[in-house]
DNA sequence: TGTACATCAGTGAACGCGCGTTCACTGATGTAC
DNA sequence: TGTACATCAGTGAACGCGCGTTCACTGATGTAC
């Protein structure tokens, strides 16, 4: 497979891989086609054949992302097994193991500043990812005596902004931010309080 | 005042409202020295009489933006009063108010990827706004009966993620993510379940 | 008050650089006969 | 099985551009006498 000499193989994917390096080593806005296409062994030139230019290929990376993501926060919701509960708490480890076990796509989707909307595949896989955790947390709310049950479009949107503040904030090298906590514990504490306030977790857990 | 000619006046205050405006425009990506420096009715050269590069200007940007930043925080806060409580949720409003109020200063601060520590200046403001916010959760969590007591830092920690998450999904132009919920109604009831799930407010508030 | 002079903020030309993109081309691959 | 040929992935040279930074300079400002 591939490499095997003036052709390439499979210069598609060794172009988004090599970008998702550059991309994970020095952020978005390090990353240059240029130096992707040094990095697959080919002319800047070559990338032409297979993407309409810069953009394209950080919107494919991206998409790539989402698609794994999606199917990463499926896989944990499990279809709301064992308890709607487990499911909901995994969907949340789900997404900090997500962002440290692929920072490249991770750093594509949330910080690249792609705009979702003018690539139809994109959006559409987007989508389907912000489906599950909404439907983690529909189910999860169920659970919720209707009187007090918040909407579960906003219930999901709490969690999402906790996870992704603490991916932020804490999982990364960010402005002066480490706090004396593994992000994971963070997380899972901030969750377990939340759900507490909600009463889905017994108040002395 | 200024603007008097061969001899600008105060070309430093110009210069940083200058990337001030760009980075807000274009963000921290889009901002070139050479645009700051047009914008401001000067050379690119006239720049160096001031800063030392392109880094030194975001990074005094952004030391403002910490400046600004932990006032608003410490004046949210008063001291603590009416009750630790009211103050909390205070500091909790008062950090969405700061990234929709001051956008430059605020993607200057989190989403430039200026490195705090090798400004002195810029990690001490930083540490200051970051110790506003630690005393906050501190002086509530005496509330709290100590053997369910998290850890201050840990609260506080909580928090800033959540609101930062807020701030970055969804009062922005995000990829893709708008919620159906402005995001301080959002925030204020995130906080709310938060606080609940800690037991410092009642469950059916 | 008036003149001489030091200071130093901003000029403008120049630099080398790497970028994204284009273009006519070349040569490896695979298919038709 | 062997040859002719169409396809098309990648080349390499070239482009115009704006970037950050440097340098010797100029001329406005403000102070000393």
């Amino acid at each position: 497979m591939a490499k095997a000499g003036y052709h390439h193989g499979n210069l598609r994917q060794a172009l988004v891989d090599a970008t998702l390096k550059l991309i994970a080593e020095k952020g978005p806005t390090g990353f240059t086609l240029s130096e992707a296409a040094k990095e697959a062994g080919v002319t800047p030139a070559a990338v032409y054949r297979h993407f309409a230019g810069r953009e394209d290929l950080i919107a494919e990376v991206a998409r790539q992302g989402y698609e794994i993501f999606a199917g990463v926060m499926e896989y944990a919701f499990n279809d709301g097994k064992p308890s709607a509960l487990a499911a909901f708490e995994a969907t949340g480890r789900a997404y900090l193991a997500f962002a440290r076990r692929y920072p490249g796509h991770y750093m594509a989707m949330f910080e690249s500043g792609i705009p979702l909307g003018q690539n139809p595949a994109l959006a559409a896989v987007a989508a389907r990812a912000r489906g599950v955790l909404e439907q983690a947390a529909a189910s999860l709310s169920e659970h919720i005596p209707p009187d007090r049950r918040p909407p579960a479009s906003m219930f999901s949107a709490h969690i999402w902004a906790m996870s992704h503040g603490v991916v932020e904030l804490f999982a990364r090298g960010a402005p002066g931010t480490h706090s004396p906590f593994p992000p994971e514990q963070l997380l899972e504490a901030g969750i377990g309080i939340y759900l507490r306030g909600l009463g889905l977790l017994p108040p002395d857990a």
